[in-house]
DNA sequence: ACTGAAACCACGACATA
DNA sequence: TATGTCGTGGTTTCAGT
């Protein structure tokens, strides 16, 4: 992971689709060389895959909620984070410090959905005790850009 | 935006990089009715572009927070917003319900990172009232595939 | 709007340094 | 680990339905 691989995971998550040749620029190496770069960072699970990044509103996503909730420590949340993952609407669960036990993240059609998500799958899991809603109200800013971090000596 | 181009928006999220050979399977379509559609979508803004997928771990972000923001409202929150998109640690800044204002998930190297920006960073913003860090501890689930809704009749 | 074929370009393997 | 060449395969484009 040295300087040149971190310009190409940069360019490559604005750009995915860019191209051998014009990444072999970015990165100031032949095609070949670039390819293989490209190759073992992949092999690596630095990049872990491709994907189109869609714009959630035209897929009828267009809500987005958090959910903070407080879970009964204990056996039973296992069994929350396995109901959890199988939710598609929950983008995100997060098991954070502070008074609450989870943040969750949630896109959704309408708040029809938030409330039948709310009311008949998350409040009926044991072990959940409080739960408290965010509705987002406006996106000021959206990234799945990672800030890729520059040198760390001991690698 | 009919059964296929949802079927085609589900796949590409899932692989991005499957190539539209395989992707014609999944449509029922020949290769290039196939990449019309593609086409298509991107123009439409429904496909905003294609990402790698990054492990954030192995790009040296592994600490994942969330901040909540009280902003006084007025002027001020113009230049909060500002600021916050410039932010490259900000993934995310959501104007959200409830006795909060901004909803803020962070990507960073380490803790020293997180301490910077919120006592260099956000707490100098102008405005901002009260603040409060969710520091993840464990993530449950992170995923980037919006669950694309079925058909909606008014389209 | 979809199909099929032809032209083109980019990728991936290989041999070399 | 990087380079350049060559062959293959996928993407793009076009004429036709």
């Amino acid at each position: 992971m040295d300087e040149i691989d971190r310009n190409l995971t940069v360019a490559l998550q604005l750009d995915g689709s860019a191209g051998l040749a014009e990444l072999a620029k970015v990165a100031g190496l032949s095609v070949s060389a670039t390819a293989e770069r490209v190759k073992r960072l992949e092999e690596r699970g630095v990049i872990r895959g491709w994907r189109a990044d869609l714009d959630p509103a035209q897929v009828g996503c267009p809500l987005l909620a958090h959910v903070l909730a407080a879970v009964a420590p204990g056996r039973e949340d296992a069994s929350f984070r396995k109901a959890v993952r199988r939710q598609e609407a929950v983008l995100e669960c997060h098991a954070v410090t502070g008074s609450w036990t989870y943040l969750l993240k949630l896109r959704l059609p309408d708040l029809a959905a938030l409330d039948q998500f709310l009311n008949e799958e998350l409040r009926l899991l044991p072990g959940v005790q409080r739960v408290e809603t965010l509705l987002t109200i406006a996106t000021v800013k959206e990234s799945s850009i990672l800030p890729v971090a520059p040198a760390d000596p001991e690698e």
